[in-house]
DNA sequence: GCCCGTCATCATAGCGCTACGATTTCGATG
DNA sequence: CATCGAAATCGTAGCGCTATGATGACGGGC
């Protein structure tokens, strides 16, 4: 009996857990001459902690190298400051702009972002969002308005702020930012008739899963209505010059008389200025090129590119803006989306 | 036994937290009928549990749509399946193909990447480091040697493995994956030299920032000795196209005779390309190009531009294989290095 | 001098999970 | 059929922090 009890004290006691900080808020609290609960709220609401408590606290924090510990903070406080993103690709430059941005709002306000790349399928984007949702995370951003009905549940039942982005015209789960790729494309097409250009092309690069290029070649097929004739060729790989050069060959063989091109990504538009020089055809004089992204060269293109801006900087201000705005206690319907626009940028090329 | 019971459920009555969690896993423990643990040990190493147990949990999780909490997971096992990665800029072409592929690596072993820019300031970068570090990540990942003294101790002090990435030739925190970008700059020069180039610049990007572009500048013109005169022109810009076309101009009114040109960044050479159709100038026969990037396009140029690829993609793939390694309990001396060389594509320009 | 409101600070009880060691189960073996 | 070792399962004690409600300290008004 005694035996057991002793043996048993003697198990519980041998019992080690490797910590995995070094130096803890406790620690911090003894040197400052405090309790734990003042700095815990020091470093969460200074201004409620008296001035000298505040420095004694700083001080020790700084002396000992303490980093705190948002895993430990996350589980007490239920929701850690972790923001999951999920894109396409990292890659497209256009995302890249726009996580950018984010990050660099967040980081201001300590919070982290969680970035997955979905390669356009709903099935990874699923799988990012499940592995962002087991981070407790303070919002979820997503790309697109088109996810799997999982996806949609598994938001919806965790209540999570979501705010999809880049796209606009369907419904959104919570918040959405961005604008309508119909009506870019309609813009594509309009420019072009406006220059008198009657027998035209789309192309567009992976739009059976881009459904936003896709979006935007609809758009542009639609506007063409009694305005010229429009067909849309489409490459299954991504954008690139590449597809560009491709495309424009097939566009030029099917087309009797082409005059203009609009083009799902600035980089095919590059691939039809380059394969343009190569066949001496004209810009825009034979033939009127419009691109879409207004990418860092577009302006340095021969001859410099015609193309809309679709603003990813501001739409990452948005997203940034909108989670801000929530996490410090907006309520869920106060605002549920943000038109960016675009911006027809004319330059030489159409 | 009631009455004690009792008492200690009046003492905490009054006391309420907001869970973060709808369903835990002691609720799926309980449908599956086995233990809390037996569920843990199921999701972490599923082999170790019997087939008959896994599937009435698999049943379980399924049914409630439970979401591990990997906050609480973390915590309790003192380190999460996060890992922090620093990059200049998530905009450039090189880092984005990187962290691409990394995070393609480890979604399948359940990591997450937290990532943050440091637009090639060491402040900026101690910041993230620190944020990172809060979460007690599994590993960090940084780009680059060159860190502020308090990044290394911090880094240092944690325990964390860290990877340094895109640079080899200084002494490393932990482990390194990269190349040597003086020897890739001395490729460039040795390159033009072959082609009977004398009169010859490298045109670099925002070298005063971006280390390692100023380290190809430096190989470049060291190779340069008894080879070719060689100058170095800067811009402290991002790299660009517009950037190139300018550096290019003062490159041609600096230097009598140029005839070859190595750029920091393929997309300064597009700047370049461009603006020598302006110019008629012919590359490669008056100007030969060397880039630096075999980024998509750098095929499809007018001419097709000769370009040293870096290789980003294998890069990533190395820093994710040397963090799992680790991460599976490899020793922290096992592999510190791996350089994946730098390979020149000759193309048309050079 | 007493009461009360305000502000700063504190003690405590978990957050949900995992590691550890203990315990049970079960087939194989002598 | 008792014995043993391996495999499967379980009970428990935290991981480090924050939210909550309680306590103390202080000052103004009566």
């Amino acid at each position: 009996m005694t035996l057991e009890k002793a043996a048993a004290a003697g198990a519980t006691r041998s019992r080690k857990r490797r910590k995995m900080q070094q130096v803890t808020m406790t620690e911090v609290a003894v040197l400052a001459g405090v309790s734990p609960s003042t700095v815990s709220l020091f470093l969460r609401k200074p201004a409620s902690v008296s001035a000298a408590a505040g420095q004694e606290i700083a001080r020790a924090i700084d002396r000992l190298g303490y980093v705190p510990n948002l895993v430990a903070g996350g589980l007490a406080a239920a929701g850690s400051r972790a923001v999951g993103i999920v894109v396409p690709s990292i890659q497209n430059a256009f995302f890249a702009e726009t996580v950018s941005t984010i990050q660099e709002q967040f980081a201001e306000e300590g919070l982290q972002i969680l970035l997955g790349h979905s390669e356009y399928s709903e099935r990874q984007e699923e799988a990012l969002v499940r592995t962002a949702l087991s981070w407790a995370p303070a919002a979820i951003v997503l790309t697109g308005l088109s996810h799997s009905r999982a996806t949609r549940d598994l938001l919806k039942k965790s209540g999570v702020p979501v705010v999809e982005m880049w796209e606009l015209g369907a419904a959104a789960i919570d918040m959405a930012v961005g604008f309508s790729h119909r009506e870019a494309g309609a813009t594509a097409l309009r420019h072009l008739a406006s220059k008198g250009r009657r027998r035209v092309a789309f192309l567009g690069a992976r739009t059976q899963e881009d459904r936003r290029a896709a979006a935007r070649a609809e758009g542009f097929a639609a506007a063409a209505q009694g305005q010229a004739t429009a067909v849309v060729i489409n490459h299954p790989a991504p954008a690139s010059a590449e597809a560009g050069a491709l495309l424009i060959a097939r566009a030029l063989q099917q087309v009797e008389g082409l005059d203009g091109i609009a083009c799902s990504n600035d980089m095919v538009a590059l691939g039809v200025v380059f394969e343009c020089q190569r066949r001496a055809i004209a810009i825009p004089d034979r033939l009127a090129v419009v691109g879409f992204g207004d990418l860092g060269f577009a302006a340095s293109c021969n001859p410099p590119l015609t193309t809309i801006r679709p603003s990813g900087d501001i739409i990452g201000r948005e997203v940034a803006r909108l989670v801000l705005e929530r996490l410090r206690g907006a309520a869920r319907d106060r605002e549920k989306t943000v038109d960016t626009g675009h911006l027809l940028v004319e330059r030489r090329s159409a």
